[in-house]
DNA sequence: CTAGGGTTAG
């Protein structure tokens, strides 16, 4: 993928000069001595680029309401609303505007228009209002300055009523007020709108240019209309650096990061400057696709321009690195940033949170989320304020890592500071404690919600699937639907996948049908997947097999080792051997994949075929997994390898784990042997012991070292074998405890000798 | 003024 690019030039071409992005006005200009030079203050109505360290404005302030205001000059107020506008203060905002209506000044439209302007920027669009309101008369930038303050404070609809007062007061629309009303019916989400102004547009003759394109390409984007947002751009005949970074985000948005960046390389070949937003997209496009080369040569190209001390620019670049796996370089920017933002604290653990759900090693997963738990830690020591961003991503590593005692401190965290009104960070909460085997917890967050997003429903309707409960995932489903929301793929799969552990084969197929003809949805791998399962589950192979050949999907990994695992259980070792075949094809040497062989033939009694496939596994040199197991507690994470007599108090650990095994075989527990390959070459023997493996080490660990009745979550990095399954229901049974463990497949619930997976999981 | 960095479900 990455070789289909053109590679791009470290070095700009000569022609390309720096835009001077700061531009500093005379003080004259504050001072106007007559009215002329109060009217040339009108035309640069933007004053943004004042340097405000050039009057202390506070001084002036106090002294102005002191010395009343007969004495100020008329202009004397932009400084000021220009300090209230950087402070984004209501109270002075409230100062300055009594000011101006003592001095009569409200006659005038520009300082009118400017204090429109700062209650916007304060979020005040109520005074913001009723300021326009006492305006002796409206022009074009006066109405810009309303419709626009209503767009960034999210009430669009306000604009768009805005826009047809303006019409009806007899005002023409500028292309830039155009372009707002555009803008407002983007954040109104309504294409419908967004397309009769572009008619209006048309009717009107209004010349099509860069604010109109640019507001028309955004749009079309936001409704996933790629190609219409693309013609948007390419009928600007002028086009800016905001035009390209419009379309280019747009490819981003869209999915579409390669096209992205093949703009951005055809933008360079035009001679056109990118700034640094043009830089940042063009990062976050190298991060969706992990191109991580041309990554590297945007930071040379920032460096060039000097906007590499940007911390916008940073921080995506530490998130691209993160992204791509390069944990060291990500380490030595953050290092190196002289300061941290919270969107850089925020990048870092949603980078390795990110990391966590790309590696497909538990393993160095746990790592990554460890990591992200040290560096939320830091953040908190820091004194800077989590936000929501940040309790989404956290609570996220808290699910993958099954480390509920971490999980429930955010929770508190999260009350309060108040972000867990908003929905992202609920869904998360629902999620995290779905994961760590709470259901009724997570149900509890669910009903507490004040909005429900589908993600949150889907969320919960998963939660029930898997912890077993198919009604009542089945019954959310119809309440879903009951309170208006569509579901989409993802609900699909969750709820197919409780009817097939429900074993409600009918059902299922009715809902798959349903799905694509009711609901217009594809089916994906996913939703197949959910129902080989189910058959292989039920014990019907063939069907199984034979649905396998119907899909239009190549099988995953997935699938085939489902299927040999319901052959072992079945005895069927002609469709077994091929679906081995066919993983193997997919993943060569795949450990994994030969014991599950392996174990089939030692159920059907084939011991010649297990030391077969045993001398292939030597022969070809294939290592076991690395088995590890995570258990935490308060703020520790404590790992555990199987025969590991390396920890300190391991002889004691090994003592109360033989102490569980005997009260365990009271209750009528056996001892499977399962094929193990040996780490050490010389062993030779077939089977051996499964008493120290990782998971039961780390139960134990956990038993002696958490509260009395207090569950024991455990995460594996692989496939937890049928030993250590059965051993861990009579554990539940024994220790009256809830355990869960969740292994390099699912979630296993264990409560009073059951299992959430009713032991139809697959095992080793 | 329009554009840019970080979040949730299988």
């Amino acid at each position: 993928m990455a070789s289909s690019f053109p590679s791009v030039a470290v070095t700009p071409s000569a022609t390309l000069k720096l835009q001077p992005h700061f531009r500093k006005y005379p003080p004259t200009s504050y001072f106007p001595t007559d009215k002329s030079q109060s009217i040339s203050l009108q035309k640069s109505h933007r004053l943004t680029h004042l340097d405000p360290s050039y009057l202390d404005y506070r001084e002036a302030l106090s002294s102005a309401k002191e010395e009343g205001l007969e004495d100020l000059e008329l202009s004397f107020y932009v400084p000021l609303l220009q300090e209230c506008l950087h402070k984004g203060s209501i109270s002075d905002t409230k100062i300055v505007h009594g000011h101006v209506v003592k001095t009569g000044t409200h006659q005038d439209i520009f300082v009118m228009s400017f204090l429109v302007n700062v209650y916007a920027k304060c979020g005040n669009m109520e005074n913001a209002r009723k300021v326009f309101d006492k305006m002796p008369r409206r022009d074009d930038i006066a109405w810009s300055t309303l419709l626009v303050g209503y767009v960034q404070n999210s009430q669009p609809k306000h604009a768009i009523r805005g826009f047809q007062e303006m019409l009806y007061a007899g005002s023409y629309p500028s292309n830039f007020t155009l372009a707002i009303a555009l803008n407002a019916c983007t954040s109104l989400q309504s294409l419908k709108l967004g397309d009769q102004f572009h008619a209006y547009i048309i009717k009107y003759n209004i010349g099509y240019d860069a604010s109109i394109g640019n507001a028309l390409c955004s749009l079309y984007s936001k409704f996933r209309k790629l190609k219409l947002a693309l013609n948007a751009f390419r009928r600007i005949k002028e086009k800016n650096v905001i035009s390209w970074t419009s379309a280019i985000s747009a490819c981003g948005d869209n999915g579409e990061a390669a096209k992205g960046l093949r703009l951005f390389v055809e933008m360079l070949s035009e001679d056109i400057q990118p700034n640094e937003f043009t830089l940042t997209t063009v990062l976050s496009q190298c991060c969706e696709i992990q191109y991580l080369e041309l990554g590297s040569q945007v930071h040379s190209l920032c460096a060039k321009f000097g906007y590499d001390s940007d911390i916008r620019f940073r921080n995506s670049m530490l998130y691209l690195y993160l992204k791509c796996g390069c944990i060291g370089e990500a380490q030595i920017l953050f290092n190196g940033m002289d300061y941290h933002s919270l969107v850089t604290w925020n990048a870092m653990i949603a980078g390795h949170a990110q990391m966590m759900e790309h590696t497909k090693d538990n393993l160095s997963a746990c790592q990554n989320g460890i990591e992200a738990l040290n560096v939320f830690s830091k953040l908190n020591r820091s004194g800077m304020k989590p936000d929501l961003f940040t309790f989404s991503s956290v609570l996220s590593v808290c699910s993958r890592l099954v480390a509920l005692e971490q999980g429930e401190q955010v929770h508190a965290q999260a009350i309060k500071t108040g972000f867990l009104s908003d929905v992202v960070v609920s869904s998360s909460l629902i999620n995290m404690y779905n994961k760590c085997g709470s259901v009724e917890r997570a149900s509890k967050a669910f009903l507490e919600m004040s909005t429900r997003t589908l993600i949150s429903w889907t969320s919960m309707i998963a939660g029930f699937a898997q912890h077993g409960r198919y009604q009542q995932a089945l019954q959310l489903f119809e309440d879903m639907k009951l309170a208006g929301v569509r579901p989409n793929a993802v609900t699909f799969v969750c709820v197919l996948s409780a009817y097939s552990q429900a074993g409600m084969v009918s059902e299922a197929l009715d809902y798959f049908e349903i799905m694509q003809k009711e609901y217009k949805i594809k089916p994906v791998m996913d939703h197949y997947t959910c129902l080989v399962d189910m058959f292989v589950w039920l014990g019907q192979l063939e069907e199984a097999f034979n649905f396998i050949k119907k899909m239009d999907f190549e099988p995953t990994e997935s699938i085939w080792s489902n299927l040999i695992y319901g052959c072992q259980s079945q005895g069927n070792l002609e469709i077994g051997y091929h679906a081995a075949e066919q993983l193997l094809s997919l993943k060569p040497k795949d450990s994994e994949t030969y014991m599950l062989l392996s174990n089939m033939y030692l159920s059907a009694g084939q011991y010649e075929y297990v030391s077969r496939v045993k001398k292939i596994m030597e022969e070809e040199n294939i290592r076991k997994l690395n088995d590890w197991s995570w258990i935490s507690i308060k703020d520790r994470v404590y790992s555990f390898k199987p025969n590991d007599k390396a920890q300190p108090q391991s002889s004691l650990l090994y003592k109360s784990l033989e102490d569980l095994v005997s009260k365990a075989k009271n209750l009528g527990y056996e001892m499977l042997e399962s094929v193990e390959i040996s780490e050490e070459e010389e062993d030779e023997k077939t089977t051996s012991p499964t008493i120290y493996h990782s998971e039961k080490l780390a139960i134990t660990f956990g038993l002696e070292k958490l509260p009395y009745s207090s569950p024991i979550r455990v995460v594996k990095s692989t496939l937890m074998c049928r030993d250590c399954h059965n051993f861990i229901k009579y554990v539940s049974t024994l220790t009256g405890r809830e355990i869960v463990v969740k292994d390099s497949r699912r979630l296993h619930k264990f409560v009073n000798g059951q299992c959430s997976c009713g032991d139809f999981g697959c095992f080793l």
